[in-house]
DNA sequence: CTAGGGTTAG
């Protein structure tokens, strides 16, 4: 026997010998060389099985070397080749491969281009698959599926959606794996353009064609109406499907977390345990499941969800814990979030970057500062999120000087330039602290184009300092940029109401309303005894409206001996004082804490979810009730926690 | 050659 690895092709052709690949089906081919004896004089010249042993073992430099004196390589031959310069992600060698194969005479194999597409696919070079494409004859379905995946991958939805219009024409049946690659094509698009239409006449020929009944199918559907936004569609799909499997059942659950609806992300989840025998929930479930509990903050359905994970043995899988650790942080329950981490055998980025915003939303930004330097310290290079990350948190402890210290070591340390998000980090960092100008000039300088998640920033820090001016500036841009976005009107129209520019209040909302959008209504959350209740601002239909009010006019008596004066900057009506201190009186927060005063017991934390930011009046009403009724009050809004205690909360009023 | 998932943001 000879260790292959030892030998060049030149020093091997001077010996007798061949390579012995028994061709059993039920083994594999034996990776060495013997000497043959038998027949010492005629030299065995098939390089071919070493050429595929040396792929199979990964020594691509040495199988190329070979091939260069293959004088009859096959198509298998190059199939090995292609898929090991996948493998190695060499595009030179891959590049090498291709001239090859073109001088022996397979350019025109379609099995070939299909392996060449998707090697060019992987390796970052859509330009050459395209090449590949367009320069074979004989397109089988699996060359046109090729370039649908390619072209998927590389973004380019649109491009996709065009060459299925022109399959179609020229009468090229799909098959199931085409149906796939379009559908995902809808959403996989560098442009802005809905394609939503387009999905859904691709839903149309996947019935009109009978597949609807693949399991495959209508799981890319549900996902694809997911990503749109579509939830009663994507539900529709999955009640119709005939076959369902865990990959079904999570696509489902997680449409609904993706489309803020954690509630019945929930309730799909109990009934895929209740009512399936086979599809048990995997760890990609299981995510999905955290992030559930995380988005509604209940932390007690989260434990019961941890102790499944146990007992179902998942617990050593890398997402399913960073999800634990952030769905513990996201439940106010930062400690358990960090015991979760300190356990973990390995960690990676994710992991890391999930305890980083963990501290982050509970504005322990010097904290989460060092996290992300002992990260580094182990070894672990700092992704794109890991900066937006330490950037919110920064942010959000109104750290500024660190902020520009993390931003600039971006390039100068980490070679990663920054996107638009860490641009709207910067932006927000400054722009809470109060220099606006400073925040502008970012924008202004920035290398790449000001996206609207910048402009946003800028408009949200105006709202916060009244700067109607800036204001002004920025919405224009946003109004251009996203015009159905409905958080920038209302934003624009807050800053006018603060300042009581009434009439631009009045004109923003008709701007509003003339694109069919509306004001999101304020909602908020809280967990009693495993179960969680909802609250709505102004909430006339809850049974529990008229004990709540009593409670918060009681409560707001009192305080008003004591100093409190009502902050109705919040109210979007020109009314009188007493009617906005009404609505502001009713506003979902208020009513949760007052639920939770109720309902829980004294030494108990009242943990509150809110789904937007937290408006001055209540925040000030929560600090004073904590000390009223010596209450810790635990509320997440929409960007981060809020801790009150003794009447002080830990934002430190900086939010 | 096919489907679902982790970390961010306002």
């Amino acid at each position: 026997m000879w260790a292959l690895q030892f030998h060049t092709p030149h020093t091997l052709r001077s010996l007798s010998y061949s390579v012995c690949t028994p061709r059993t089906s039920s083994k594999p081919p034996i990776c060495s060389l013997t000497l043959n004896p038998s027949n010492p004089t005629k030299p065995e010249t098939n390089y071919n099985h070493l050429i595929q042993s040396l792929c199979k073992q990964g020594s691509l430099k040495q199988a190329l070397e070979v091939l260069s004196h293959e004088p009859n390589p096959t198509q298998q031959t190059y199939e090995l080749l292609i898929l090991s310069c996948s493998r190695q992600s060499s595009l030179s060698d891959g590049l090498d491969v291709h001239r090859h194969l073109v001088d022996a005479g397979f350019d025109q194999d379609p099995f070939l281009a299909t392996k060449l597409i998707n090697m060019y696919s992987e390796l970052d070079a859509i330009d050459n698959a395209r090449k590949v494409f367009d320069e074979t004859r004989k397109r089988t379905i699996y060359v046109w599926n090729a370039l649908f995946r390619a072209l998927t991958l590389a973004g380019h939805g649109q491009e996709v959606l065009d060459l299925y219009r022109r399959m179609n024409q020229i009468g090229i049946p799909s098959d199931r794996f085409t149906y796939t690659y379009v559908l995902k094509a809808c959403v996989a698009s560098e442009s802005l353009i809905s394609l939503l239409h387009t999905g859904k006449e691709i839903h149309a020929h996947i019935l009109r064609h009978g597949y609807d009944s693949l399991v495959h199918i209508t799981t890319t559907l549900v996902d694809m109406y997911a990503r749109f936004g579509c939830v009663s569609y994507a539900s529709y799909v999955f009640n119709e499907m005939p076959v369902r499997n865990v990959v079904s059942w999570s696509a489902m659950i997680a449409c609904y977390v993706k489309n803020g609806r954690a509630f019945e992300a929930l309730e799909l989840f109990r009934e895929m345990i209740l009512e399936t025998q086979d599809s048990i929930p995997n760890s990609v479930t299981m995510v999905s499941v955290l992030q559930a509990c995380a988005a509604l903050a209940a932390l007690e359905q989260g434990k019961l969800i941890h102790g499944y994970i146990l007992r179902r043995g998942l617990d050593s899988i890398l997402p399913v814990i960073s999800a634990l650790v952030t769905m513990y942080a996201r439940c106010g329950k930062l400690e358990l979030g960090q015991q979760v981490f300190d356990q973990m055998e390995k960690r990676d980025v994710v992991s890391w970057n999930s305890l980083i915003s963990s501290y982050g939303i509970h504005g322990c930004g010097k904290r989460a500062i060092k996290i992300f330097e002992e990260m580094i310290y182990h070894g672990v290079s700092p992704s794109h999120v890991s900066f937006v990350s330490v950037l919110g948190a920064c942010s959000h402890a109104g750290l500024v000087e660190e902020g520009k210290m993390v931003f600039e070591s971006m390039v100068k340390q980490h070679r990663i330039y920054p996107s638009v998000e860490h641009y709207a980090c910067m932006v927000d960092i400054l722009g809470r602290a109060n220099q606006l100008d400073a925040a502008a000039k970012i924008i202004e300088e920035m290398r790449i184009e000001p996206g609207p998640e910048v402009w946003g920033s800028l408009l949200g820090s105006c709202r916060i300092h009244c700067n109607v001016e800036l204001a002004e500036r920025a919405s224009r841009r946003l109004f251009e940029l996203e015009p159905m976005n409905a958080g920038n009107y209302v934003l624009l129209a807050d800053i006018y109401a603060e300042a009581s520019m009434w009439d631009e209040v009045k004109r923003v909302k008709k701007l509003l309303e003339a694109r069919g959008l509306q004001k999101i209504p304020g909602r908020s959350w809280i967990e009693v005894k495993r179960h969680v209740y909802t609250f709505a601002s102004v909430d006339e239909t809850n049974p529990h409206i008229e004990q709540l009010h009593a409670l918060l006019v009681k409560l707001s008596t009192e305080m008003k001996e004591q100093g409190y004066v009502p902050q109705t900057k919040a109210v979007l009506y020109d009314l009188d004082v007493e009617e906005k201190e009404r609505i502001v009186l009713g506003h979902s927060e208020k009513l949760a804490v007052a639920f939770g005063l109720i309902n829980t017991s004294k030494g108990e934390t009242i943990r509150i979810t809110k789904n937007l930011r937290l408006c001055e009046d209540c925040h000030s009403v929560t600090k004073f009730i904590s000390k009223f009724t010596d209450r810790e009050i635990l509320v997440r809004d929409v960007n981060r926690f809020h801790h009150f205690k003794d009447g002080i909360c830990s934002c430190g009023d900086y939010w």
